[in-house]
DNA sequence: CTTATTTCAGATGAACTGAAATGC
DNA sequence: CGCATTTCAGTTTATCTGAAATAA
């Protein structure tokens, strides 16, 4: 019998973060994967379009993962001519990337479907609310890496 | 202003929200690393305290992996003497899982430790504000629960 | 007969560690 | 010299797909 995965009576707010992460993260999926990219590339693409020429090891740094582990993935983004890079004139060490013209064409085109499933997730909420969950969102996790939020 | 803020300033709610539970994943796995557990098996534990006598496939569709997937973790979880499994009566298919008496030790015993990370993650929350999150997160996650699984 | 659960086997991808080359 | 960035090479681990056996 195909049962609905069913909500846990009292799940902890750890598990019910982990839960919802999950299905943005596949809604994102979804959204991405006809052109080909994943959530996590995807994220690194805004990430890329707040903060222009960060280098593949910052952007390790600010994703939490490894330098080696976030080389991979720049180099999909080259592949896919969504970023491009250079050297830094200043530290000729880093290679400093930036998004091409396809890679904000990109952002452009699917503004508004991410924009469409935080909605879908927000649904009901009134523009107080969300406004309070993102900023208390914010302080947690500023809480939890002691990082400044960014 | 003339111009729609159309690169957004601040990063999205669904970013905000992958990288808190990024950090709160973390968080777990630094307190289940000295017993060889990851967060993902310390979830399955939890689940299982919650809901008794639910099978492996059952346990996979609840956390939105294949039923090849949970059978690995399953797996480690029995050779680490955590859960045990024996056939359901009344349907001789299913293996029905529980909470070995170690099992059921683990969690006491890193309930305090669980609790503290959540409280970190809530420094300087009111109980009110703490409440709200929980809702509003638990009301986000029922938003998008209509999501098909990957 | 069809469907659900479990298990076996192999494939894949995304992360990791280690080490070297380059430049500050 | 110490440290940061990038790249090369190999490894691990967690997922996946496919297929078979069992049972309702």
């Amino acid at each position: 019998m195909t049962e609905a995965a069913q909500v846990p009576a009292d799940p902890s707010l750890l598990y019910v973060l982990k839960q919802l992460e999950l299905a943005a993260r596949s809604g994102l999926d979804d959204i991405f994967r006809p052109v080909g990219l994943t959530a996590h590339q995807y994220t690194a693409l805004t990430v890329l379009e707040r903060h222009p020429d960060m280098s593949s090891a910052q952007l390790a740094r600010y994703s939490f993962v490894t330098a080696q582990s976030m080389a991979d993935m720049v180099a999909a983004l080259l592949a896919a001519g969504l970023i491009e890079r250079h050297r830094d004139q200043a530290d000729r060490r880093r290679l400093v990337l930036a998004l091409t013209a396809a890679g904000r064409d990109l952002l452009d085109r699917y503004r508004g479907e991410v924009a469409a499933l935080q909605a879908r997730m927000l649904a009901d909420f009134s523009k107080k609310e969300a406004a309070d969950l993102w900023r208390m969102l914010r302080q947690c996790r500023a809480n939890l890496s002691g990082q400044p939020p960014r």
